[in-house]
DNA sequence: CGCTATTTGTTCAGTGGTTGAATTAAATGG
DNA sequence: CCATTTAATTCAACCACTGAACAAATAGCG
């Protein structure tokens, strides 16, 4: 069983309520609180704020500490009287991820431990367009590897892994159109059938989940950025792809493949689109059109220092730049105008490469947002790039795959 | 305390777990499949589809039947041997739901029992835009007294009220701005406060909840029209509003702002819109745009029978009328295309005064989804016109009551 | 007509998990 | 050094679900 969904259920049980789902959704609750304290929780904390009582949360978090998944930290120095509390923090020995991402012109793994810290990063550069599907797998694999025994050395344990991919990708995990990497209905998950460790499939979950990298790189954000809430993620890589963030959980559309904000039309009227239609976003504020509206068309720049090139240039003050630079902005804002008046969205993410660009970018959309909102009088949008770099989606994918487990720690614990 | 916040929490639980939310969450379980059921299950039926055991199933309905939620009714002529079935109904003389709505040209009013059915329906016609919203509020006081005094007559028992509104409503109820009935900051808790049985607080829960009409009217053709599942419903009244629902939940923004679909800018550099912004699409298939395109600026037809009137002279085969709807259709075409792009929805129902002009809005809109919607070769997007008439915002307020017993049938069962 | 097979619904002892109060543990402050 | 205070654990009670046995109600068959 191969799927790409990214289910993350906050602990909503669908089904019955038997006996043992009481237990299971407390360790959710209790293990979810941990996570997400600001600094490490003692039992009666968590008791006074979860409203259970001290005892059952004692019960709760031993099994939490039997399965790995918490530990103690040092007391903390407290202010008055009274025994000291015992801090409880997410274990950094227990299971961890493992964040994979194929992109046009790199692949990248890494291992995010369940605190969220990137204990492991690698990145192999080549321009993969020309390397057929099973090949750039191949290399992957090989990255994954070399990944999977960072982690057993840092006594890591990887409870599943996730991969990243500029495309479209249906519930079977295949890659049903990628057009900047050219590939086409790629079943990824045969590819890799020969590579056990990443096909077991594990107390139901496929051990590699495969997703679209826009969706994972929302849910990087989601992490490192401020916690949970609602956002919109747009990656300007050679494509625009957005992850949709609602009430900290990623919204993923009927079919999974929301986000696909590149083909938005701008101006219906406008050139045409490879897709088919005309004036979509993409002919604006994609890469290629920001970069020949600035006249280095021909530069044949690597797409992934584009915009630090461009950034550059700007900086410089380089006029056909900044105008085009502005030009991109406005497209960008006309087009999150309809999606914050359709969502009501208050916060907008640049990611990938519009991050670099964020300086320049910014106040055309701002200007663009405050003209076409309706209700950006009473509630201002914000417009911030993103807080992690280039290979958000990686980190984004691993930390998909420990936030599962933070989300539902019962899938873990009867691993072991 | 007042909200206009549609919670309908599908039974999870966000915070701690206790003893009795086991009974809390399977009392929901069980409710929501009578209610989803086709025919009357029983409870062997329920034991089997749910994982529960008979026994508890057994259990959880003398709950239900107890606090007047369900009865059981007449034995289903079974095929086979053994002992005959009981079949479990929503209960008819239980609690039921009131549904009011302001709006532009007329007052509403119904009673939806539990089981969904409209138990009672007024309606006063009146434009409302010279009167002051004290005054249109205590026209809707009366008509709602009358449907009380209709449900008691039947048996059944008001546990809640909602209150639809054309325009933003704030989180304590307060309509910011509803453009077209002239309303901006009208404390509507405070103007109804003199009335009582809608002014409680019950559970928690407001006894009355205001809301957007399009959310409203959305969520009436979830009952309505086929089960659970994502769309877009599109309310075409004298401005343009939308309704998202996200699998069988309405999704209302972070302030409950979304869906303000009319003021999604289909030409960045058309003509300018009252909001400020320019070439929204309420200045092409907004209902006074339709008009004038179709040379009926001057007719000054009353906004309730405007679309019918467009539809008899589009059947007599009008060329301008025609022409005037395909234009309409072709913008709204472009900004689903837009809504698609991003939260890939497979169904979008017109509503309001766009379902009797459904035949003549549906072709050009399919073929600009066609050409602009990325993903429309793999999934294709139905567009249908709504179940309901003209006052789906007041059933679906109606529902919107019922649907949250359904949801939560503690919080009825603790009332008494 | 009576017996058996079959399915529904209830009863009841058993169990898992939470509750609440009492108890132990570990610190501060006078 | 002892009272005070807060943290964590222990334990009997209790609530709700489980599983199996049992009672109820029907169809089919000889």
């Amino acid at each position: 069983m191969w799927q790409c969904q990214e289910v993350i259920p906050t602990a909503a049980p669908a089904g019955a309520v038997r006996q043992g789902s009481l237990r299971e959704l407390n360790l959710a609750l209790v293990l979810g609180r941990i996570a997400a304290a600001p600094r490490p929780p003692s039992r009666a904390a968590l008791a006074a704020e979860t409203g259970l009582t001290r005892a059952t949360v004692s019960a709760v978090v031993e099994d939490l500490v039997a399965g790995r998944l918490v530990t103690e930290a040092e007391p903390q120095p407290r202010a008055g009287a009274g025994r000291p509390a015992r801090g409880l923090v997410l274990a950094g020995d227990g299971p961890a991820g493992l964040g994979l991402e194929v992109n046009v012109d790199y692949l990248a793994a890494c291992v995010v431990d369940l605190a969220g810290e990137v204990r492991h990063h690698s990145v192999h550069r080549a321009d993969l367009r020309p390397v057929t599907p099973a090949d750039a797998l191949g290399r992957l694999v090989r990255l994954a590897a070399d990944a999977r025994a960072a982690a057993d050395a840092q006594g890591l344990i990887l409870a599943g892994a996730a991969l990243g991919v500029p495309g479209l990708v249906d519930d079977a995990g295949q890659v049903r159109l990628a057009p900047n990497l050219g590939w086409r209905d790629v079943p990824v998950p045969e590819l890799l059938a020969e590579h056990p460790p990443l096909t077991e499939v594990v107390d139901g979950v496929p051990a590699l989940v495969v997703d679209n990298e826009a969706n994972l790189a929302a849910l990087s954000e989601l992490h490192a950025g401020a916690g949970p809430g609602s956002f919109l993620h747009i990656s300007g890589e050679v494509g625009i792809g957005a992850g949709i963030v609602l009430d900290g959980a990623l919204y993923r559309g009927a079919r999974g493949w929301s986000g696909e904000i590149g083909h938005i039309p701008v101006r219906p009227d406008g050139p045409p689109c490879r897709c088919g239609g005309r004036g979509c976003l993409e002919r604006y504020a994609g890469q290629e059109s920001i970069l020949a509206a600035a006249g280095l068309a021909g530069a044949d720049l690597p797409a992934d220092t584009a915009p630090d090139r461009l950034a550059e240039l700007a900086e410089a003050g380089d006029e056909t730049v900044l105008h085009a630079l502005h030009e991109a902005g406005v497209a960008l804002g006309v087009t999150v105008s309809s999606v914050v008046n359709l969502l009501d969205l208050d916060t907008v993410v640049l990611g990938g490469g519009y991050a670099p660009l964020a300086p320049w970018l910014r106040p055309p959309m701002l200007a663009e947002i405050d003209r076409r909102v309706l209700t950006a009088a009473w509630s201002p949008v914000t417009v911030r790039p993103a807080a992690l770099g280039a290979t958000a989606a990686a980190v984004g994918a691993a930390g998909s795959v420990v936030r599962r487990i933070i989300a539902r720690p019962v899938g873990w614990l009867a691993r072991l």
